[in-house]
DNA sequence: AGAATAGTGTCTCTCAGACATTATTTG
DNA sequence: CAAATAATGTCTGAGAGACACTATTCT
């Protein structure tokens, strides 16, 4: 009779860079991923889409479960089980920060309650893995991006710098996204406009593009 | 307070093929992933070990979480989560079958229990995916091998024929094994024995073997 | 005109995939 | 010496990675 948890690694990209939501604890003095206790009649993934929805508000994301921490110690106090769910959210209509939750650096955290801190780096490099195989970089963006952004989000989350010219080959060859007919007004030249196609998504899957 | 379990996909090679090994339902009607409840003061990576030691009686084994399951209706009358865990052992020292716990073709299961024929379909899935980036494939054999019997293993796994000169020639330039001094006499001419190094695994993981 | 950003092509090198023959042992 | 199995090399095509210049718009 443990308790049962959904806790939420969101990520999303913000100027600057990837950021994680976090909340703060009651006790003011640490911060902790968001979550909520397993309803008696949901199911793992309708209790992570309903945690989303109460901490966002509701924007597009991805989710996909990440892993299962269960050891006695990890919460003191109460045997707790936390099957962690991964999110990716759209950087469009993004829930703005409060007092109590706020966006942070992944890569340097706050004080985080429990064995948060090493749920949050398994989700880093879990989602670098992912992107190296899969078409997810989308799911960081807004549902019409430029190629430059694209490029932009897979640098914030592998934290390298990629070749513009190779960048744009291999994306493109992968047939993930396709030019849409406007372009996107800016400093400079304008930059064609790009969206994903959603019946690509599942094709790729098997394929690793960041080899 | 949902009850909390950990069930295991093992799997191993025998002659011929890959087996899982399932437990027969008390029933007697159906066949089930073997598995145990969560202890108190049990982590889940323990419980899963504990498992596999009464299980199997402790052979070697590799172990890696593969997913959670907590539909509410997954398991009739009464609300479990499941914690499951794959199970990969050699094919030394391997547990003969019972009456109630037999060796048993994942391809073509007998009934199953609750949720367990999608579950294994899924660890079928994973472990051919992780097949194709990580070095697992040696969880399966005995500590020592030739390399038609790898390429045996991964044909098996794979479902499909490779090309001799084509293994040979990535297992060897991944690095992971490592030939011995020693032969593996038979009919034909004398096999030349392979081990892995244990160093190496880690060092492999990022890289695809098997594009 | 100058600043800013978008967009494009080539070469080289590595590696995957297809493919057939020789080598060593046992009976 | 016949049967069985192990071991080996080459060619071709695809794609990764390195690299620098032209195109378009805004001010």
């Amino acid at each position: 009779m443990p308790e049962v948890r959904v806790d939420l690694v969101l990520l999303s990209l913000r100027q600057p860079g990837l950021k994680v939501l976090l909340d703060l604890a009651t006790s003011g003095q640490a911060w902790a991923l968001p979550g909520c206790q397993l309803g008696n009649r949901q199911s793992l993934q309708q209790a992570a889409w309903d945690c989303l929805r109460e901490t966002t508000g509701g924007s597009q994301a991805y989710l996909e479960q990440l892993y299962t921490y269960g050891d006695p110690e990890r919460v003191a106090g109460l045997r707790t089980i936390s099957c962690v769910y991964l999110g990716l959210l759209r950087s469009d209509g993004l829930a703005q920060g409060t007092e109590t939750r706020r966006w942070h650096d992944p890569a340097h955290p706050p004080r985080l309650m429990h064995d948060h801190k090493a749920i949050l780096k398994y989700a880093l490099t879990r989602l670098r893995y992912k992107l190296e195989y899969t078409a997810v970089g989308f799911e960081l963006l807004p549902q019409t991006f430029t190629l430059t952004e694209l490029q932009g989000t897979y640098e914030a989350v592998l934290g390298e710098d990629l070749d513009k010219r190779n960048f744009r080959r291999r994306i493109l060859r992968a047939g993930v996204i396709e030019p849409m007919k406007s372009y996107r007004s800016g400093e400079g030249r304008p930059a064609r406009l790009y969206r994903y196609r959603d019946d690509a998504v599942a094709e790729v899957k098997a394929r690793r593009l960041f080899p």
